[in-house]
DNA sequence: AAGATCACTTGATATTTATCAAGCCGGCAG
DNA sequence: CTGCCGGCTTGATAAATATCAAGTGATCTT
């Protein structure tokens, strides 16, 4: 196996700072799987050996419960997920997926704990990646407490627009069945709500969308730092 | 004033592994804050100086948008809040009051940080408490993405009988209005939920809940350690 | 003790969201 | 090329949830 992924893995936030013999200690003792799409690496409910890092491809993160199910995000490399999981080494909480052919490298969490006691400088980064990860799940706790579907499926748009560069049109980067359960919806209501926000300047063609003035959006949307901006 | 909250301070599992010298360090920077009832001590956007502990009395973090407002969650004796805001040095999430009146302390952020990077044992214990905080945002997030409002009331009642000891009858800690927000409904349809919920056993009579037959509501609560069980 | 206030409840109604049942359409396999 | 399949859409309907408007009963205040 190719060590070709190391630079990228190093790049990150969480393994940036650290002393090179406790990165190398650590990549020394991981390996990479590529899994085809659509497979389950992870169910809800075992327990969590592994620290996941995907480095190429995509993952998603999904509940089920009494045969419902819902989508609570969408991993994109370089990141790294079930941080916390592995970090208590306590059960997974929630199940995860291939949405493509996807590679991921695989750290032992028991090194990971290892190597936190040993490395101050990884103990922070870990620490900055945790409160970053709980204060996603906050805002998205806020997202879906505080807005209606609609609300929510423009204050979406209008992140991913910033996201993928500030232009008028841009593509949804997932199916719309599932930004429909991201988002806590049905695919049926999905599609209604983009026909509803028609009335405020959005088109969609496909994957496509296209939003004529983002300040009209805006005025319905009414984004907030406190809930939208995923940098902070 | 007094020293007297130290040793129960020290006893919370964030400060109980620290050095000797790092607990009195932070101590000694610290201070206590007497609050009356229905005080907003921290409201969202706010940049995040200290480190709070509620010694006594209880406090709700909760967020507003748009002229609308949740509750997140209910802190009472001993635990610490806004921890990930505090290590990140970034805006507060969500607002806080005090529900009656409380004692705080305060440890300031940079006091915090400080020891977090002299402390390994210190900085084991901010992480283990963080993945705890992220583990409950993600199950509350489970908790209202795959649950009917009957559900999520059913299941709060049977975590909170155990909670209260496992007994027949138990008294809400919270107003019910407040239990509304905080299970993301409307009071109008707490009431009716708990009418409906007499058909599995369950009479209600002011804050006083009682439970007839625990298997009973379980059969329709269906209750999952990977969303109910807040240990873990 | 009388009046005011507030949490809670109840009923009627409106809105939001989900479900069910087709139908459309583009990609893909044979 | 043709037919099938899956994602998407649409319409009709049902269920869940919110809103509005009273009304009740307890507590607090004066």
């Amino acid at each position: 196996m190719t060590e070709s992924y190391y630079p990228d893995v190093r790049a990150l936030h969480l393994f940036s700072e650290m002393a090179d013999e406790h990165f190398e200690a650590l990549m020394r003792v991981s390996y990479v799987q590529t899994f085809p799409p659509q497979i389950e690496m992870i169910t809800e409910g075992d327990s969590s050996d592994f620290l996941h890092i995907v480095l190429s491809g995509a993952v998603e993160q999904f509940c089920t419960w009494n045969g419902r199910e819902t989508i609570m995000s969408t991993i994109r490399p370089i990141s790294t997920f079930i941080l916390a999981a592995t970090i208590k080494d306590a059960p997974y909480l929630m199940s995860a997926r291939t949405l493509e052919k996807s590679r991921i490298a695989l750290i032992p969490s028991q090194d990971v704990r290892a190597v936190f006691d040993a490395d101050g400088q990884f103990a922070r980064a870990i620490v900055t990646e945790l409160a970053q990860c709980y204060r996603s799940v906050v805002k998205a706790q806020k997202d879906i407490k505080l807005r209606t579907s609609l609300e929510r499926l423009a204050n979406y748009l209008l992140r991913q627009q910033r996201y993928s560069g500030g232009g008028q049109g841009f593509d949804l980067p997932i199916e719309k069945r599932r930004l429909a359960l991201l988002l806590g919806m049905t695919p049926e209501n999905l599609s209604r709500a983009f026909k509803a926000l028609q009335a405020y300047g959005v088109t969609v063609d496909g994957a496509g969308v296209h939003i004529r003035d983002r300040e009209d959006l805006e005025r319905f949307a009414k984004p907030s730092a406190l809930i939208d901006d995923y940098s902070s």
